[in-house]
DNA sequence: TAAGGAGGTGGGTCACAACT
DNA sequence: AGTTGTGACCCACCTCCTTA
């Protein structure tokens, strides 16, 4: 198709826009018309789907080479490659605009009302479910579709907002129901507000209140302590406020006057008055400028969107770096940032309007701050950090996603309880436009959402490396029980889960990802290269004391529980334990680190712990290991192979019967399947969250002190 | 070099005012 | 009343910078 025969084809309107192009600029008028001309050869050509290219008319000479020849097919069309699919989608996205704006036309009186609906609706539809999420109770429903309609009828018409005060409200609605039922006689605003209170469905029929488009009328919100009501003109509304007076009278409640504002709205413009002068006192209206607290969120005409958005950040940082002073644990820090922070900005999701980006900024804003509490590496990876604990993260919430769930369970609520209530259908049809979709569940989201991120951080070279590596050996609970089982400070949790990442400060870091060093040999031993895994486990001149002394706090931490079950005299504080080389009384007898004499010559007969039962004639060989990672699966082969001579020997020296337990443990937390099993068989209770705080403890200080350390090079 | 963050760019949408 | 022009805003995408 050939876009410029195409417009000599359509007469003048094509000609000027030709004469337009070679000679320079296009204007708007043109370039809208240009659209339209082309859009409606597609469509009468290709029908309403279709795919096209667009291409780059290269032949044409001067300003034309800079416009576009169009390839457009039905969209069976299997060549349809993806880029043309897309532009397809842009263009058809573009027509479908430009047609509905020009049939829109006719009923422009009707779009506006319709645009003031749709955020309306979306507001209230929000605030709706999550009433109802908090209650999920037909009132809940009820309350939350009527603000939507409520909402709508905003900007449409006058409007007045009014709170009676807190416990006024609430018991009117019990006596008043009561009040009702026994006198037929009370007087007839008394029983139109028994029946708002109490029978939702009357209520909605009463005279007063303002008129949605699906002919319902509504004439209050009310939920707990707040009360909010709505009438077609400012006497409706004055009718309304002195119902609810007439009730706060009877039942010797009085109005909190100085907590009631009014505001009316005509026209689409507020209309600043004196005041409502009542008998009781003086209602004053909503002061511009200021706003109205109605359930937390901060309304004028509309709600107060910056306001509200500001002043939750400035919460959510507060608490933010409330929890991260306290002393909390790295786990319980994190849930009480889910619990106690994150639900300042989620309360008002769905019904301000957050952007992408102002969410994504809260983010940041709380990476840094988690970082500046040394709560997180700088270099470590932010997927791990929001996914959760049994998948290796940290089990942040992420501002931004808990957003997008919470707006989706609102839908999803909207959309189970249409059928059930005639206003929330009107809310329904306000969000979707007419067009019916099914939404997808919060569940199904959270699902989708932690898998993405999951393979995101799995995919990373560098940050990936570690989950790739380690979850080939062991199995993910395994891999990750550390993080929901240990009780790590919240600094040592950031060091290990960096140290995972690869992301210190290593001098192979340096040498082969940097380049900005040449050496990437360990500083201390200088024969392998300097990795995460070279320090933590494998470097020779660490070997006899950082690496020993991790060791020796593991095996000590077993010493001093089998010394327990057998009633051996133990310090009450687990780091003050020194065991003995011998223990022994008529129970037991507990060798630490004993070398063995045996009758025959073998390698390995100096095990960290054996513990021989007397009365059960059994013998315990446990040996300690702290690998690095990777290696533990092959360690504890290892550990179990050395001493089978020992064993046997043994078995024949003392007349017991002996086993081999090798206790491997990961030097950054990982651990096998077996550590348990392995565990059960040790006299005494241990417990394996234990015995990995102890190597991740021993393993964070040798990192410190290792990174610590100048540079020789 | 990997990753995160900041800023720029182009395109799209929307609201509003001016024009026809 | 309908159309057009304009600016504000948002978003996706890209590039560049920074940091380790």
């Amino acid at each position: 198709m050939n876009v410029r025969e195409l417009l000599v084809e359509c007469g003048s309107v094509g000609k000027d826009i030709i004469l337009e192009i070679e000679e320079g600029e296009l204007t708007r008028k043109s370039r809208m018309a240009f659209v339209r001309v082309v859009v409606a050869h597609i469509t009468k050509n290709f029908g309403d789907s279709y795919a096209a290219e667009v291409i780059k008319y290269t032949s044409l000479q001067g300003k034309w080479q800079s416009y576009l020849r169009i390839n457009a097919s039905a969209t069976t069309s299997k060549q349809a490659s993806k880029q043309a699919s897309k532009q397809a989608s842009k263009q058809a996205s573009k027509q479908a605009s430009k047609q509905a704006s020009k049939q829109a036309s006719k009923q422009a009186s009707k779009q506006a009302s319709k645009q003031a609906s749709k955020q309306a609706s979306k507001q209230a539809s929000k605030q709706a479910s999550k009433r109802a999420s908090e209650r999920a109770s037909e009132r809940a429903s009820e309350r939350a579709s009527e603000r939507a309609s409520e909402r709508a009828s905003e900007r449409a018409s006058e409007r007045a907002s009014e709170q009676a005060s807190k416990q006024a409200s609430k018991q009117a609605s019990k006596q008043a129901s009561k009040q009702a039922s026994k006198q037929a006689s009370s007087n007839a605003k008394q029983a139109e507000l028994s029946q708002m209170s109490s029978k939702p469905s009357k209520r909605r029929n009463s005279r007063q209140g303002y008129k949605l488009k699906s002919e319902q009328k509504i004439n209050h919100l009310l939920y707990m302590d707040d009360l909010k009501l709505y009438g077609k003109n400012e006497k409706e509304i004055e009718a309304l406020i002195n119902t609810v007076r007439i009730f706060s009278t009877d039942i010797s409640m009085e109005f909190g006057l100085d907590k009631c504002a009014r505001q009316i709205i005509q026209r689409g413009k507020v209309k600043l008055t004196e005041g409502l002068q009542m008998n009781i006192g003086k209602i004053s209206d909503v002061q511009l400028g200021e706003g109205y607290k109605y359930l937390g969120i901060l309304q004028n005409m509309e709600n107060m969107q910056k306001e509200v958005k500001t002043n939750a950040t400035i919460t959510y940082k507060k608490r933010l770096r409330q929890v991260l002073r306290s002393k909390l644990n790295g786990q319980f820090k994190m849930q009480a940032i889910n619990s106690y922070a994150l639900p300042v900005i989620t309360y008002t999701a769905g019904i301000i309007d957050w952007t992408k980006n102002e969410l994504e900024e809260v983010d940041r804003k709380t990476r840094k701050i988690l970082t500046m509490h040394g709560a997180l590496h700088p270099r470590a990876d932010i997927h791990r950090l929001y996914l959760p604990r049994n998948c290796g993260g940290r089990g942040l919430h992420e501002v931004r996603a808990t957003v997008d769930l919470e707006c989706a369970g609102i839908t999803e609520y909207i959309h189970t309880k249409k059928g059930e209530d005639p206003l929330i259908n009107a809310v329904w049809q306000h969000q979707t436009q007419g067009r019916e979709c099914e939404p997808s569940t919060r569940k199904a989201l959270k699902k989708k959402w932690v898998e993405e991120t999951r393979e995101v951080w799995m995919q990373k070279p560098l940050h990936g490396q570690y989950p790739r590596e380690v979850e080939e050996i062991t199995k993910k609970e395994h891999a990750y029980r550390w993080t929901a089982s240990t009780g790590l400070k919240i600094e040592t949790e950031a060091l290990i889960t960096a140290a995972q990442d690869q992301a210190l400060n290593t001098k192979y870091h340096k040498t082969k990802i940097l380049r900005v060093s040449t050496y990437p040999k360990c500083r201390m031993c200088k024969l392998s290269d300097e990795t995460i895994s070279h320090i933590t486990s494998a470097c020779q001149n660490l070997a006899g004391t950082l690496y020993l002394k991790r060791h020796n706090d593991l095996a000590s931490a077993i010493h001093r529980k089998v010394c327990q079950n057998y009633d051996f005299h133990v310090e009450p504080v687990p780091w003050q334990h020194k065991p003995n080389l011998v223990e022994e009384n008529d129970k037991a007898k507990i060798l630490w680190d004993f070398e063995i004499r045996t009758d025959r010559v073998m390698t390995a007969r100096r095990p960290d712990l054996v513990i021989i039962d007397k009365g059960n004639k059994i013998a315990t060989i446990v040996d300690v290991a702290v690998p690095s990672d990777t290696n533990i699966e092959r360690k504890e082969r290892e550990k179990i192979e050395k001493y089978q001579d020992l064993r046997l020997e043994v078995q024949r020296m003392w007349d017991v019967k002996a086993k081999v337990v090798p206790v491997v443990v990961g030097a950054l937390g990982a651990s096998t399947q077996n550590l348990d099993k392995h565990l059960e068989e040790i006299p005494g209770i241990h417990k394996a969250p234990d015995l990995l705080k102890a190597a991740l403890l021993g393993n964070a200080h040798i990192l410190q002190r290792f990174l610590d350390l100048p540079d020789s090079r």
